[in-house]
DNA sequence: GTGGTCTAGACCACA
DNA sequence: GTGGTCTAGACCACC
């Protein structure tokens, strides 16, 4: 079952978080067209927010054409992605865990790892965009 | 000189991603005591945004003693962090430079990159919580 | 100034009913791109609503695009939708004024006219679907 | 046999759909006292919907007068509303299907035909409610 | 039981 | 002062 994760430190509202991370979980392959996703009340239990704010996320998805209510039912996805190949997304992921090990090696904490990610990403975007 | 860079469609406040740009400049060793930063009026005037919300940036990393205003002067970093020492720096962002390009060449574009890095992240963090 | 209406027995949405209006506005020339709309909070005392239901409607219009917020200046009309051309519509607006007239004469109330009308509406989308 | 239609864009609930309907059919002439409805289960599965909606449409014309069952038979249209007479209606709808065609060879589509119908049926009630 | 709508009211980001 | 977010809680439509 797909599970949300909230950061209350990261400044970026509460529903915009659930609806990046079901927009992310379809790039990656973590959720397909047809999968279920949990109920508004149940999300709203297990990370102790208010059923509207669930509710504002889930109909930011189905605006954008993400995913779509069922009375009596549930939400489910709908629509896709472009997703990542399983097999790239697998070799990817492995390389990165190793940098990251790496960074922890070396003393880095989250925060400092984050940091460093953010700013080379960042680069990276400005670069291609200046390009 | 320091420049600011903005994203408009994470959902973090404009005043937020300000001030976290200067501390990520603190832990990366880009801003170091006794820097210059840009002046309000400057940094409103590049990013066309509001002096208030540079203003209120400033103030931010003021109250955190991470900046002081000299008066007639402009705004100085002053203060620091546990910085990344540079060699391990340099070592760590040429890794992760690598695995960037890899990520490109398999035909990932920002976005799914992004998705990759941050599910990534957060796994790890999540593990290191949960340990 | 644009100006909204409720029609509390329809079993429409308040929120739907403000969003049709400005898409009927855009539609109808009534509004066009730049247009300021009336602020979310004169919207809820005019109408007396709950200012969140306004900015539902005026979300929604964002999403799809008709509409955008300012912070501290309003919320503004933008892009468009194909537009009647002012001379047909004059004249289309006229013709069906004739109509209601004649209705009114023959003694029709306005549920049995809009019974009328909506069968109407109804059977002629029916066939163009069906053709 | 009298034959259902429903509008999912609408945002009018369902069974406020069915109930409208028949409200018209009875306006219109359409149906009349001692008419019989199709069953439940015939609307329930020739519109894809739960036959609770229906049954409640159903439950909500009893209990306005309009419609009552008779076990073992199926529900039948009782009673009657104030009808629009046969020869005026006629005359009427051939006037308004005339101004119908006008409106599609002028190029209109159906959704800037219902909004220039609905901006124009409720200036009138507004104006009628004013005077 | 599910999602959807609406209200009331607090607080924040931004101009 | 503008829009945006979030909470709390009532009620409705539909399965």
């Amino acid at each position: 079952m797909f599970a949300f994760r909230l950061d209350a430190r990261s400044g970026v509202p509460t529903y915009l978080q659930l609806v990046d991370q079901v927009r992310r979980g379809l790039l990656l392959g973590y959720l397909v067209d047809g999968d279920r996703l949990p109920t508004v009340r149940e999300v709203a239990a297990t990370l102790v927010i208010n059923p509207n704010t669930v509710a504002k996320a889930y109909r930011d998805l189905e605006r954008a054409g993400l995913a779509a209510p069922r009375a009596g039912q549930g939400t489910f996805v709908v629509g896709s992605v472009d997703q990542v190949p399983a097999a790239t997304y697998v070799k990817l992921s492995h390389g990165l865990r190793g940098w990251l090990r790496t960074a922890h090696d070396a003393g880095l904490d989250h925060d400092q790892i984050r940091a460093l990610v953010t700013a080379t990403l960042d680069d990276d975007q400005a670069q291609a965009g200046a390009a």
